[in-house]
DNA sequence: CACTACGTTTTCACTATCTGAAAAACAAGT
DNA sequence: ACTTGTTTTTCAGATAGTGAAAACGTAGTG
């Protein structure tokens, strides 16, 4: 009753795709270290993962070698490492849409004197994939963002118009009373050209986020900008109508593919 | 003694390092995927790897379930994934360096009125880990950019200050009239406060940079501000105080480890 | 300081899991 | 339809990874 085995037929068990074993499971360390603290003992990622304490040893210990994972030297407890992100920048550098999207960010930001970023949702959660800060209020500055998708207005763009698993993924993550809102407007969320939203935390700033769209008119990420107040719908607006004006722009030199 | 290989290690053929196979050579892909163009061919990638095809064919196909890798479904040729950008978004979110930096950052990019960015040494090669920008001229924004450690000011630092392990590394990578100029100048960057340095492609901006040093002394991070003219030392020395005072003061609240 | 409690690391025998060679599906180009 | 270049699947065999348990560290406590 674990790993299904490979041979002749998948026998459903309860977590068991495809794939090669060891590499599923030091991606699963992957995604439990990325959830709880930043720091992480072997005998919890042991537990949580239902590996045995040997295995996950093993695994982190590779994993650490890549330098994908680090180890405290003092705690030896383990969290994620730099290689990360050297893959990532990587990954974005060649990245069609933040090249189409570029040339308009800073732009934007002078426009409209708001800090500008650009969203993208994976695995359901939001992340934030660029970003051009403008002198809005205060010095909470919070890049490198990743939160539930449900959450922001760019989220709840992606998370409408895609497909049915993401769709599901979300709310599950979500907050209760997020989830009733999110049955109700999932078809007006899924056709708006805009979407403005406050969030929970007073602490964070609230945005207007539109969708970005392909040649294939399937939506690749979400533009959003600050503002100060929902509520302002003349402002709201215009922002809107800025942000949209560079989505369109970009998604049509983005083409089909 | 650990590695080496317990289990009888007849064979000490190339490169043979510790850690589990499976977990070696997923990560190898994904480094021979980060170096060419954004999507490359399975029988190239076994060619370069010196694995079996369908070794690869199953290592990719695993990547491509955590969504570490992609495949592009006219071409089938295999590429980075967006997991990579979001576990490193949950990396990015949870260091301290860039808490400790953050409260300067848009500070400094408006009294010097330039892009300041926050650089760090992975593996040989300058991440940008954090960036503000300025209204410097044209949309030049190279963002998430990945490079070579000695082609820019923070990464000779960086490299200068760090082990001789990554110094090699860094030499080895290096056009040929630039390892002899850090060979000469290695010394001077070592023990320097600032550097300042104009890339060998004009496209790019010249960049002033200062070490960031935590509570042990050890160099962490660069940061760094774009300058129009390195000859104009007036100008650099200025902005290499205020990205100095910013440096030193972050450094301070990172305390020791 | 010895004792306890907890977490990390190593050892070891077993067999499940990954591997490579070869062949099968697939897609273009001639 | 026949090449040439891929990517993908099959299969038997042995490497390579697994879990139980024991050894090693490292704090905390009386």
């Amino acid at each position: 009753m674990k790993q299904a085995d490979a041979a002749g037929d998948p026998v459903e068990g309860a977590a068991a795709r495809g794939g090669l074993g060891t590499v599923r499971n030091a991606v699963q360390l992957l995604e439990l270290l990325s959830e709880g603290p930043a720091y992480q003992q072997l005998t919890d990622l042991a537990e949580r993962s239902s590996f045995s304490i040997p295995t996950v040893h093993r695994l982190l210990r590779s994993l650490v070698l890549a330098d994908l994972v680090v180890q405290d030297p003092r705690s030896s407890r383990y969290g994620l490492g730099p290689e990360l992100t050297r893959l990532s920048n990587h990954y974005l550098a060649r990245l069609p849409l933040l090249g189409a999207l570029a040339p308009y960010l800073s732009q934007l930001r002078d426009q409209l004197g708001a800090t500008i970023h650009v969203q993208t949702l994976v695995r359901g959660e939001v992340v934030y994939v660029d970003r051009v800060d403008g002198q809005d209020r205060g010095p909470y500055r919070d890049t490198h963002r990743v939160h539930r998708a449900l959450d922001s207005a760019g989220g709840r763009l992606l998370v409408s118009r895609g497909d049915e698993e993401e769709w599901q993924r979300a709310l599950e993550a979500a907050d209760a009373d997020v989830t009733a809102v999110a049955e109700r407007e999932r078809a007006a969320w899924a056709t708006a050209d805009h979407l403005a939203l406050a969030p929970a935390d007073p602490m964070l700033p609230a945005e207007v986020a539109v969708p970005v769209v392909d040649g294939d008119g399937a939506t690749v990420a979400a533009l959003a900008a600050n503002v100060e107040d929902v509520e302002d719908t003349k402002r709201v607006e215009l922002v809107a109508a800025h942000l949209g004006r560079a989505a369109r722009a970009a998604g049509r030199t983005l083409g089909h593919a």
